[in-house]
RNA sequence: GGCCCCAUAGUCUAGCGGUUAGGACGUCGGCCUCUCACGCCGAAAUCCGGGGUUCAAUUCCCCGUGGGGUCACCA
């Protein structure tokens, strides 16, 4: 394994946000691949038809690029083991789930969903030690399933996992872990749309494109021994696995980073003027350490003294405390010259063709130059102290409670949302409204002090347009948090 | 619930058998100063509990406890 030309990969799915928790996993990626002279490609993993989106490619790729962690090999620059979007490698992994048929590592199953919803729901109830897949399609001779196959029954093709004994996972940052058999079940490796899940699809990749070292978050540990198997199952060396930890939300439990909690999006550390030098620099913080008591440091001198062996990494789950990013970001934006600044400033918001996106909303509502930057000074600023403004945030009549509550329903209808846009909104807003015992008049006032901060403002639905996604969920968030505390 | 991972101040971490347990964010106090910020100085605050091993445990082992993850035709 030594020997071994290292080659490393991030494999984001583009599924949502270009997430923290990606951008986390792709430094440690990046600065591994670099400290050895190695690889570091980037993977899509779009086999979610359902769920993957192209702009949620694009936006990952852009926010990983803003970051400054940039690949060797990738869907947007090729390189000698593409397809590097997995979407587009159908025929590789239908040709590899057939050879595991054949060599009877893996089985046609025709259960239905129903059938595992069922199954699912009796072992929930039952409290069953063991959950998953019962296996029922196991017995199944291969003649009867190629003939049950070939009738065009939808099918999947299922991992045959060792039902005794033990799988002995070497993980490069946490030693020997062993799980047992008898938990893990016979995964799905082919879905009945054609289209490999993550189990499959990963594990040959790996091995085709050469990954010699499989650096991904903890939350994998689990089931890594069915990828062991596979890796087992086709003959194939294995990586080595490292599980890095999960980054927290800042909560009492410190839960796993989620977007209810914390801010996630690497788009809202862009929209709220983080230095990409100051997030990379944060990111390594959580459990790597430079050394020397050094905090500030470039991806450089990072990738200088890094590495991935036991004790070189914290496991505990960090969490991610916006306040010390703050402070980082203080320190790198002080370093820049006044023109600097300015120039990173205009990068920013404060520049022409965001300007033009802010004068319809206010050229009607002002009458002096003077009045134009007070009057949308919420687009440029942070977070909104709620405290001096909470009789106009929390509707007459109404308690704290309920509007927090309602909110928070209101902030899972505009996540669902595809596109952030002006007639979209308001139509789910609208929508929303019919659908709960509040009125627009209620809901839109609310909205509109959780956003601005005032209780007049250019439309509502424009101002969310031009503050965006990212701020608004924020706002919304801490609005809601604050209406629920509130006594009054 | 089964299995797995983890455990140094509120938070991020250093430590790798013998330390006054180091640094950073945050908090509090002071200095600087027209104010604020920056900067500087200082303070409070930590080894989850119990057993071992050892002359000696924050450090090694075991058991608890706590937290997290995972148990999808999502990744």
């Amino acid at each position: 394994m030594s020997q071994k030309e290292v080659r490393v990969r991030i494999a984001p799915s583009p599924t949502g946000d270009p997430h923290v928790g990606t951008a986390y996993v792709a430094l440690f990626n990046y600065a591994f691949a670099r400290r050895h002279g190695g690889k570091f490609i980037l993977r899509i993993e779009d086999t979610d038809r359902a769920r993957s989106t192209t702009a949620s490619e694009e936006a990952i790729i852009r926010a990983l690029r803003w970051l400054g962690l940039d690949w060797d090999e990738g869907p947007d620059k090729g390189g000698p083991h593409g397809p590097y979007r997995q979407s587009e490698r159908g025929t590789i992994y239908r040709e590899h789930a057939e050879m595991l048929i054949e060599r009877g590592h893996a089985y046609r199953c025709f259960c239905t969903p129903e059938r595992l919803a069922e199954l699912r729901g009796e072992q929930q109830k039952a409290k069953a030690s063991k959950m998953g897949y019962d296996g029922k399609c196991r017995s199944l001779s291969p003649e009867e399933a190629d003939e049950r196959g070939r009738g065009g029954e939808s099918f999947t093709v299922r991992l045959k996992m060792p039902q005794e004994g033990e799988t002995v996972l070497l993980d490069g940052l946490r030693g020997e872990i062993r799980i047992p058999n008898e938990q893990s079940d016979d995964q799905v490796l082919l879905k009945s749309d054609g289209m490999p899940t993550y189990h499959l699809a990963n594990v040959v990749d790996d091995h085709l494109m050469g990954i010699s070292h499989v650096i991904r978050a903890e939350e994998w540990i689990s089931s890594a021994p069915k990828h062991l198997r596979l890796y087992e199952a086709f003959g194939w060396e294995p990586a080595t696995f490292l599980h890095l930890p999960l980054l927290r939300n800042n909560d009492k439990n410190k839960s796993k980073i989620s977007k209810r909690r914390n801010p996630v999006s690497l788009d809202y550390y862009r929209d709220t003027g983080i230095i990409p030098e100051a997030m990379v620099n944060f990111l390594a913080l959580m459990g790597w350490s430079y050394g020397e008591d050094q905090e500030k440091f470039s991806l450089e001198q990072m990738v200088e003294r890094f590495d991935l062996k036991e004790g070189s990494v914290s496991l505990s789950g960090p969490v991610f405390d916006l306040d010390k990013l703050s402070w980082l970001n203080g320190l790198y934006m002080r370093e820049l010259s006044d023109e600097g600044l300015v120039d990173a400033l205009m990068g920013w918001r404060v520049n022409r063709d965001y300007l033009l996106r802010l004068a319809p909303l206010v050229r009607d509502r002002i009458q002096r130059f003077d009045e134009f930057l007070p009057l949308i000074s919420y687009c440029f600023s942070g977070d909104i102290d709620y405290t001096p403004v909470a009789a106009l945030l929390l509707p007459k009549k109404r308690k704290g409670g309920e509007t927090g509550k309602m909110l928070e329903r209101l902030l899972d209808k505009l996540d669902a949302m595809p596109a952030f846009e002006v007639s979209a909104m308001e139509e789910t807003f609208r929508l929303f409204c019919e659908g709960e015992e509040w009125s627009t008049r209620e809901v839109f006032m609310t909205v509109r002090v959780g956003l601005t901060g005032r209780k007049a403002s250019p439309g509502l639905f424009e101002t969310m347009e031009v503050i965006g996604r990212e701020l608004t969920r924020r706002r919304l968030r801490l609005a809601a948090n604050f209406l629920k505390q509130y006594k009054g």
